[in-house]
Order: C-alpha cells, then structure tokens, then sequence
DNA sequence: CACCCGGAAGCTCG
DNA sequence: GCGAGCTTCCGGGT
C-alpha cells in the first residue's frame, strides 16, 4: 500500500501525448463506507451500481458521506491502450469536491467497460506521471489518500503543477454547465486556417490536421492514403478504425478529434448533426440509471459513458425515434435524460425481442454472423493491435473499393427510411447489431436478417409502433422490390440484397428535389426514373407509362388507380407485373459474382430495352 | 408452420 | 391538401 502525497509535478516531455489519450479513459471508481473494504485485493470488480441519489446534481460528493473512512479507489477504464503510457501516480481530483486524490492507473490489470456512465466519483485528471517518492516498488493494491490540500472548487488556490486550463474533464455531467474546454490551448495551436469543426474540413483540411497530430504529439507518419476523406468521414471512424489505420496513434487521434468536436458542439458550430433525430414524443421511461443522453444505441459501457460529444463523434450511428435529446445542432439538451440503450440495447433485445425467430435456417449463418456478445464485450474493451501489418493496409485500401464502404455518404434520412435504417445497423462501425442484422457479402449487397423478429422490434422502436413484427417489415421490404432497392436472394432464408448503393439512393432523391425545382410539375420518383430510363435512351413506352418507381403504394399511386378503376385498360396490371417480373428476373440471372454495383442499374436498363 | 408474396386500405408526417 | 413511405391486414402460395 501506498500514501503518496503530491507536492510538486513536473510534467515530461511525453506528457502531450499522454494528456490528449487520457481523455478517452472513463475513469470510475467506487468506495465503500467501512474501513473493512479498504483492503481489498488487487483485482478489480465489478463496481456496484450507482445509488440512484448520485443522479442527482444537488447531492454532494459521496467522499464526503464517509469521510472517516478510506475509499478504495478502482477504476475501470475503456481500452484504451495508452493508460500504459501512465508510468506513474497521477493526480485526480474529484470534480464534486476537487479533492485530490493519487491513482495509479499502471495497476489496473483488469479492463472492464463500464455498464453505467457514471459512478460516485467523477474524476478528472491533474496531472500523470508525477513523482513517486522515488519508490521502485510496484504497486499492487491501489490505494489512495485525500491530499492535505485546500478543497474547494477554485483550482487556483490548489498547488497544482498545471494551470487549471490544462484539466482534462471528463465528459459532462448531463445536469452540469460543461468545464472549459481541456482543448483550448491546443485548439489554439490548430493549424491557422483549419475549422475547429472537424466534420467540416476538406479532404485537404484532414491531411493538414495530421500532419499537424504527427508533430504537436509525436506521432508516427500517417499512411496518408489511408484517410483520403473529409473530416465529416474522419469523425465517423471508431478509435479501433483510427487505429488500425495508424498504429499506435489511433487514440490519440480519436481522442483529438471528439474533443474538437465535443467543442463544436457545445459552442454550437455544428451546421448538422448526422444523428439528427426525428422529434417525436418519448414514450419510453428513462433508464434508471440516467445519463447523458445517448443519441445513438450503444449499449457498451464506452458509448453509453459518452454525452453528445461521442455521438457527434459517430456519424454513422443510428437514431432511435423518439429522438434523443440532440437537438439540431448536434449538441445535447441539457435536462433530457433518456436511456434508450438500456431499454433496448440491442445486445439485451438479441434474446428479449427475439421472440421466435428462427435460427436454425441457414448452415452458412456462422460465416458471417458473430457469436452473440456480451452487453460488456465491446471492440473497445480489447485494444487495438498494437502491430500493423501490410495485410491491415490492404484491407482498408480494399474497403475503399467495397460496395458500402465506411466512409459510405451519410444520408439525410437518419435512418427513418427502412434501406438507411438497414444501411446503419449493417455498418455500425463497431458492428453491435450483427446479432440482427449482418452481411453475407459486403460487395454485393447481399445481407441476411440473423434474427428478424428481434430486428423488426428494433425498426418499431425506431418509427415508434411498437407492434411491429417482421411480417410487417418484411412488407416494407417487398415495396423496395419494385423500385429496385432490393430483391430477394432465392432460396435463402432471410437474405436480400441492395440493388443500389447508397450514393444511387441519395442520388435519386436529389434528382427528385431537383427536378421538382426546375420543373412547374411536380415531379415524382416515377418520373424521375422514367427520365432516367429517356436519358438511356430506352424506347419502351409501357415501362414509361406503367412501370411503378416509387414507394407510393398508398392512395397515391396512380398506376394502380388506373389499373382498378378502369376496366378498359387490364393489361396495365399486367404490364405491371410483367416489368416486375423481368426485372427480378434480370436481377436473379446476374450471379453475384459478377455483380457490379456501379454498373448494375445502367446494364439492367439496356438489357430491358433489348428485350 | 414459417416464410414469402403482393393487393388493399389506412395512417403519419413533412 | 397532397404525396411519400410505410403500417396493417389479409389471402394465397411454397
């Protein structure tokens, strides 16, 4: 056991780079009231739930209920691979009652990811590495004292080695004014020119923005090949993406890159939110364990610790409806506290939404889909690879070919349209809904439902009618059939391939938009398609006329009101189901081997008008 | 029995 | 009011 007590910290040379990566370490800890608990061993456990009177803004720090006793401090920290670069004790001090506190992070062997966001202590980082006495002995038990120094909430009246701008914050309490920006000083430093917003920098903007990580922390030469991307497509990467394309800097980057735009939120520079959700009333309760709101249904202890600032972070992610409490500009309304991820995160649903589906349909299920993960087990609580091979190198290049890359376009629906809803879960970065939903081939398209029950109850959360089945969304499938959106994979359970990639999707509705503002009439997907088809130079005047090409299946579809109300005209219906047929046929005949996404809408309309 | 298909009508929201 | 995009229900086929 040890005492240390701080008098004077010097901060290293390496300090920066350790500074900015502790930024990513949700640091928790838990205390027990008798002295009996201040000698525990060195493992870490698992921290108990937080009494719920610690959600409270009004109550006061925790420490101070036990003040006799000596609270064993643990933490529990993310992945985050540069908590090793903590050679030493590290000053905390208790953003509830700025005591100080000496931890030391080197012990903490045991990973875990936090279940909750936030515990009794909300510690924020002072200082790393400060002296240890000159003990050369290891600690093993993680002990901690309350420093003799002055509490109270004015940092300058505490003999810090820093000044107080230089306090890294953890992220908001969801009921307190945010902390100064730990990045003030380095958003000073930026780059002149640069945008503090990154999700608005130019390919051109990211490369100066790493060159400049690589100097201002140390870091090793970025394979600029590797993020030819704005910025909107910088943030939208994971930690494990970052550092997967730059080893050993990918938390640093992460952790740079959601500070800024943490930042550009809370300053309100942020034009749009990619997780804009869809403002519906919230008829689902708060988790017991209010936190930060969570625009996004991570459910691991990483996402569900991260406030807006990680939900700007992650572009990709998807929205649940009713919306969370993010408003337009991306950043969080303070006093909302909704927890969709705890009542319905998807690693739970896998088994209680799933009811009945069936599992035992497909022998190739076990190619693509995942084992079912723990709610704890995320990619951040298993660190990065440390080593980068060449092969790591090719993958990224390859995806960059791939038919729903990445770093795909985000589209403007938020996933309130099923395809982009489907779009989103299959590529969530971290891969959290494969126990819904997975591909089968990434390249062409082709995706199976994994638990359809379980996925339908995900969507009828999300467009709020909660007696959604797959029946149902089955339907709303089969009406992408007819617009080319998707088709069937014969023969395989549950499996439906993308005919168009999400630029052609967002495509289309610019076009509509488009041709709406240069056209008097309105102009409808029908026509924009049938344009499309004259801009092929497609000569068949039934296909024009007839052929259904939109989503307006309702009331609204003229087509099919001709087809019922007028007797005179029968072989409308049969047109109908004719071009229906010869474009699932069409779509069937291509193998998907040979499946080219880019080329695939424009052969199909040449060999239409051949035949 | 589950899945799949598509017609029909209605609903919500922008 | 209108249209898009479903949602709900259903009968039928496999």
């Amino acid at each position: 056991m040890f005492v240390l007590v701080v008098k004077n910290g010097t901060r290293s040379q390496s300090d920066s780079r350790s500074f900015i990566s502790f930024s990513a370490i949700l640091c928790v800890a838990t205390w027990r009231k008798g002295a009996e608990s201040a000698e525990g061993g060195s493992e870490c456990v698992r921290p108990p739930a937080p009494p719920p009177h610690h959600q409270s803004a009004s109550e006061s720090c925790p420490r101070r209920l036990s003040a006799s006793s000596i609270p064993q401090i643990r933490c529990w920290f993310t992945a985050c691979r540069n908590t090793t670069r903590l050679e030493g004790p590290s000053l905390f001090q208790c953003a509830w009652c700025s005591v100080n506190w000496i931890l030391c992070l080197k012990c903490c062997d045991n990973v875990y990811v936090l279940n909750y966001p936030i515990s009794v202590y909300h510690l924020r980082i002072v200082s790393t590495n400060i002296p240890s006495s000159g003990s050369a002995q290891p600690i093993t038990v993680m002990k901690v004292v309350s420093l003799q120094l002055p509490s109270g909430p004015s940092m300058e009246r505490l003999p810090l080695p820093f000044s107080p701008t230089e306090l890294l914050w953890r992220y908001p309490l969801p009921w307190a004014p945010p902390p100064p920006s730990p990045l003030g000083d380095t958003k000073a430093q930026l780059p002149v020119g640069l945008p503090p917003e990154p999700r608005l920098w130019t390919r051109e903007d990211v490369a100066v923005f790493l060159k400049w990580c690589e100097r201002e922390f140390d870091l090793p030469n970025f394979d600029m090949d590797l993020f030819q991307m704005n910025g909107k497509a910088l943030c939208l990467l994971t930690k494990t993406d970052l550092g997967e394309r730059c080893p050993g800097a990918g938390d640093v980057l992460h952790n740079v890159l959601q500070m800024l735009v943490r930042d550009a939120a809370l300053l309100g520079r942020v034009p749009s939110s990619p997780v804009t959700p869809t403002a519906r009333a919230a008829p689902y309760p708060p988790s017991p364990h209010s936190h930060p709101p969570t625009p996004t249904w991570a459910v691991d202890g990483f996402h569900h610790f991260h406030s807006a600032a990680a939900a700007a972070a992650q572009p990709n992610s998807v929205t649940l409806s009713p919306a969370p409490s993010v408003d337009s500009s991306g950043s969080p309304q303070r006093g909302e506290t909704l927890s969709y991820a705890s009542a319905y995160a998807p690693p739970v649903p896998v088994q209680a939404a799933s009811s009945g589906s069936n599992h035992s349909d497909s022998d190739d299920e076990a190619q693509f889909a995942p084992p079912p993960r723990s709610p704890k087990e995320t990619p951040l609580t298993s660190p990065a690879p440390q080593t980068h091979s060449a092969s790591q190198h090719t993958h990224y290049r390859a995806q960059h070919r791939e038919f729903f890359p990445n770093d795909m376009p985000e589209s403007n629906t938020n996933g309130r349209l099923l395809w982009d809803f489907l779009q989103q879960l299959l590529n969530d970065p971290t891969q959290r809904y494969t126990n819904y939903i997975a591909w089968k081939n990434r390249d062409t398209g082709v995706f199976k439902i994994v638990d359809p029950a379980g996925l339908a109850k995900l969507w009828g959360i999300q467009k709020n009618h909660l007696s959604m089945n797959y029946d149902k969304m089955s339907r709303a499938l089969r009406y992408y059939y007819r617009v080319n959106i998707l088709r069937k994979v014969q023969g395989e359970r549950h499996c439906y391939q993308f005919l168009r990639n999400p630029t052609e999707l967002k495509n289309i509705k610019n076009i509509s938009l488009l041709r709406q503002q240069m056209s008097p009439t309105r102009v409808t997907p029908q026509s924009v398609v049938k344009t499309e088809m004259k801009e092929e130079r497609c000569e068949d005047e039934h296909v024009e006329e007839d052929m259904p090409t939109d989503l307006s299946m309702a009331a609204s579809e003229p087509w099919r009101k001709r087809a019922r109300s007028d007797n005179s005209q029968p072989s409308l219906t049969h047109d109908k189901h004719r071009i229906s047929a010869l474009i699932g046929e069409s779509m069937m005949m291509k193998r998907e081997s040979e499946y080219n996404p880019e080329h695939y809408a424009l052969n199909l309309k040449s060999e239409k008008c051949e035949q």
